[in-house]
RNA sequence: GCCCGGGUGGCGGAAUUGGUAGACGCUGCGGACUUAAAAUCCGCUGUCCGCAAGGACGUGCGGGUUCGAGUCCCGCCCUGGGCACCA
């Protein structure tokens, strides 16, 4: 027995200089600068792997957000580059959007100087957090240089035709005068006037990425390095629908109302038509009818946001106009509602409360008549008046098309409609082009010149870039594009008159979604894309928040099939394996700017050192979950690393140690080894396959307690533990880096930690003799028993009925049954 | 409202393919060292019963499948993200 207390093997602690992580952080910094291990070039020789995160707004400083995904990625590239592969790791800024402005409301500074003063800040930040970047590559996004060619592209588009304009729907502020982003709509109020946000289409720029709807939706199948849950998210958010368009004539109305239906079979079920305010038949009738009048004024009042859309109160007024059920001829009320918008399909559906919940509610609501025309497959009882049946089923009350079921029923209305030429069968979208205008300043100007004669006309390649003046005065009201002549004024590109430039700038969506491509070849003057550019491209693994999930992530993707047909890129898809992070939450919501509820990394650092923090980062939570912040656990991860730091100097004032020699090691030893390479098969697939950090940091903790009650000064005992620690060391350098270059030296190894490879687990220092099995009786836990690893199940089933606790459960039953799961239990059931 | 996640001790989390629930860490409690404190080290720490051996209960709630369910199925509750102008 050992003396509980003692900790043999130690010489006391003032021997080994204490973990000092400032100097130990900076030694390794200026090793890895001077060295330019992280620049890289194309090696066709190599294999290469394009780690990537989603790069950061400049908002200020690094927030706890950014620390995390950018330390996830950052272990992923180390750990790559440990495998051999070709490592590329750029970073840049996603400079342009509103919290420049807002900052220039605030505080009277240019957004330009704000953003630029802001990156300066946050790259020292980066740098001193030690990632692995290539900085020669660093990208800015509000640079000419690099919007010229999302520019460019645009005129591109335009020539092709992937670029219209067309009149789109916005929160207009009437007191402020200017054009609300959703965020900036507060109850249905504008931020800063507190007036009733109003809808008001303008017209604006939109990208055809319906034109790629199908191919977005079929690659999803063939991408599995995607999380399922983005996949499926993409899926419905593209929402690809077969159904029917068909018509209601309208006597007395200049056009039939159309409308289309995924429930054609359902069409004998309408009881009244609902159209969108903005529909011509509503504005008919509001011009003789006060009270519809008033309604549709009223409908424009409200914020253009889905969620808002789909939870008001829904309300509607009779039109006092029938439309004519196309197969009965008989008569149905039209209204106008405000659950229709005219900006999707046709600003009309046709509604069967019976079997579609939205129009069942309304339909109560308002005493409109509900009829049954489906009836359930196996006969069960339906009663629509008492509940909506939305299920597929069997046709009832629908005249020759009664028995048939959904399939039948669709392709013979479909049938019908086609052969008399009155609709047809439609493939449908949810998903929208994507409209790419914003009324704003700080983003990149939309290069059209607007002429009296030649109408919209691109820029010219050799006119680009359209550069934003960064000089400006931004009072928040409007954007001073609009009042400068300098910038708006011009000549038509086709006829030289005079002639006005656009003045809205892009969604910075769309930096986001090519700047992945530009850090192949950030330097590429005469061109958006080079040759580099087929060598990184795609991505290997791209990192970055759920909440991402579809609009960038979507838009990233349409962006690489227009590059591709441009010739710029070979491959469809831009990132092969996505990883999305959780949030770092606070107080269960989460950290952003606009809330206030960030806590800030840099007090972090500077008390413990960007290792304590990286370290924190990846053993708080799994990658992909929410990580609801805490500041207690900081502490213990910075106790660790001193614990870590002492074990290996202690062991190496202890003198040299030998290498292993696995046939002359005894019991105590063979464990200690066995755990080491065990520990080394746990960690290479944690990080390699699963991506569990947290596991693999826990995993290296018991591997250094084990070393730490490892009481052995034998040559032989000296051996294991040094190679243990080396593992250790190694396997925690992608996490810790800096601790690790100088553990590595301390060790006494002269080559470079940042160049050594992975370790291997030796398989043949994991064997066991004997393994310790479970024992259930009906599935309880009732004792342990040790067997030999090649023990046959009778006689493993024979030593747990041999256990007394085991014996008490079973006693004078008779056994039914056995189960042995080898190497884990044995179950008897009686 | 719709789509996608999550819910396990006092806390963060582990349990990878249906097979020992609570690894690892934090907190707390007790102890060692110290004039003292900090730091460090050792032990205990899901709840309840029991001197102990051991037992009962226990993974948001209610059902189900199975020799065996945190894990699979059905129905709920709570909570995070997205919903096209926050990025």
């Amino acid at each position: 027995m050992r003396d509980p207390g003692a900790r043999p093997n130690h010489p006391p602690h003032t021997m080994i200089s204490p973990y000092q992580p400032d100097s130990v952080e900076q030694a390794a910094r200026e090793h890895w600068d001077s060295s330019r291990c992280f620049e890289v070039a194309e090696d066709d020789g190599k294999d290469k792997f394009y780690c990537l995160t989603m790069f950061p707004y400049p908002s200020g400083k690094l927030h706890m957000g950014h620390v995390r995904v950018f330390t996830i990625s950052d272990v992923i590239a180390r750990y790559q580059r440990m495998q051999g592969k070709h490592v590329l790791q750029p970073m840049g800024w996603d400079a342009f959007g509103m919290p420049a402005e807002n900052a220039a409301i605030q505080r009277g500074v240019p957004p330009a100087q704000w953003t630029y003063q802001n990156i300066d800040y946050m790259r020292g930040q980066l740098k001193r957090m030690g990632y692995a970047y290539d900085w020669t590559r660093e990208i800015t996004t509000c640079r000419p240089d690099y919007y010229r060619w999302e520019q460019w592209l645009f005129t591109r588009m335009f020539r092709k035709g992937l670029v219209y304009r067309k009149n789109s729907v916005v929160n207009w502020d009437p007191v402020d005068q200017t054009v609300l982003a959703n965020e900036q709509v507060i109850d249905g109020r504008g931020w800063r006037s507190d007036a009733p946000v109003e809808r008001r289409e303008i017209p604006q720029w939109f990208m055809k990425i319906t034109a790629y709807a199908d191919e977005l939706l079929d690659e999803l199948d063939r991408m599995p390095g995607w999380p399922d849950s983005v996949k499926t998210m993409q899926r419905n958010w593209i929402g690809r629908s077969e159904g029917v368009e068909l018509s209601f004539d309208v006597p007395g109305a200049e056009a039939p109302l159309t409308v289309y239906t995924t429930r054609p079979d359902t069409l004998f079920g309408v009881t009244y038509m609902a159209v969108a305010a903005e529909h011509p038949l509503a504005q008919k009738a509001a011009e003789t009818d006060a009270a519809i009048a008033e309604f549709v004024e009223a409908c424009r009042k409200t914020d253009a946001t889905e969620a808002t859309f789909e939870t008001m109160e829904k309300k509607g007024l009779p039109l006092g106009i029938d439309a004519v059920h196309p197969l009965t001829g008989e008569p149905v009320p039209v209204w106008v509602a405000n659950f229709v918008l005219m900006s999707y399909g046709t600003g009309a559906v046709m509604a069967v409360p019976g079997h579609d919940a939205r129009d069942w509610e309304f339909a109560k609501k308002h005493g409109l008549p509900i009829r049954q025309v489906i009836g359930s497959a196996d006969g069960a009882p339906v009663d629509v008046q008492a509940e909506v049946y939305t299920e597929r089923g069997v046709l009832v009350n629908s005249g020759d098309y009664d028995g048939l079921d959904y399939e039948a029923a669709f392709n013979a209305i479909a049938d019908h409609f086609e052969k008399s030429g009155t609709g047809r069968r439609k493939v449908n979208f949810r998903l929208r082009d994507w409209g790419v205008s914003r009324q704003r300043y700080w983003g990149a100007p939309i290069p059209i010149i607007y002429c009296d004669d030649c109408d919209a006309v691109p820029v010219p390649e050799d006119q680009l870039p359209v550069v934003l003046p960064e000089d400006v005065e931004f009072t928040g009201v409007g954007s001073p594009l609009r009042d400068m002549p300098s910038f708006y004024e011009t000549t038509c590109p086709e006829c030289g008159k005079p002639a006005r430039r656009e003045t809205d700038t892009f969604d910075t969506f769309v930096e986001s979604s090519w700047y992945f491509a530009r850090y192949a070849c950030p330097d590429a003057g005469d061109a958006m894309l080079d040759e580099r550019a087929r060598y990184w491209l795609p991505v290997d693994q791209y990192t970055g928040g759920i909440e991402h999930a579809i609009l960038h992530l979507l838009y990233s993707r349409f962006f690489q099939r227009v590059m591709r047909d441009e010739g710029l890129v070979e491959s469809s898809e831009p990132f092969t394996n996505l990883l999305t992070q959780g949030m770092v939450l606070k107080d269960g919501a989460k950290m952003s700017k606009a809330k206030g509820n960030t806590v800030d990394p840099q007090e972090l650092i500077d008390r413990y050192g960007a290792d304590t923090v990286r370290l924190f980062m990846m053993f708080a939570a799994p990658p992909e979950q929410a990580l609801e912040w805490s500041d207690d656990g900081v502490q213990g991860s910075f106790r660790f690393l001193k614990r870590f730091w002492t074990a290996v100097h202690e062991h190496v004032a202890a003198g040299t140690a030998g290498p292993v020699d696995p046939q002359t090691l005894d019991a105590a030893q063979k464990d200690l080894r066995r755990k080491t390479h065990q520990t080394i098969e746990k960690i290479s697939d944690d990080i390699g396959r699963r991506h569990s950090f947290n596991t693999a940091v826990a995993a290296a903790m018991e591997l250094l307690n084990a070393i730490g009650r490892f009481d052995d000064t034998s040559p032989a005992g000296r051996a294991v533990v040094r190679e243990a620690l080396d593992a250790v060391v190694l396997m925690l350098s992608p996490m810790v880096p800096h601790i690790c270059e100088a553990l590595w030296n301390a060790l006494g190894h002269t080559d470079a930690l940042i160049d050594q490879p992975w370790p291997a687990f030796d398989a043949s220092a994991l064997a066991q003799d004997t393994v310790e099995l479970v024992v259930q009786v009906n599935g309880k836990l009732r004792g342990r028993i040790g067997v030999a690893a090649d023990a046959d199940k009778d006689a493993i089933v024979a030593l747990a009925l041999a256990d007394p606790n085991v014996q008490r459960f079973v006693a004078d039953q008779s056994i039914r049954k056995t189960i042995v799961v080898p190497g884990r239990l044995v179950n008897i059931v009686v």
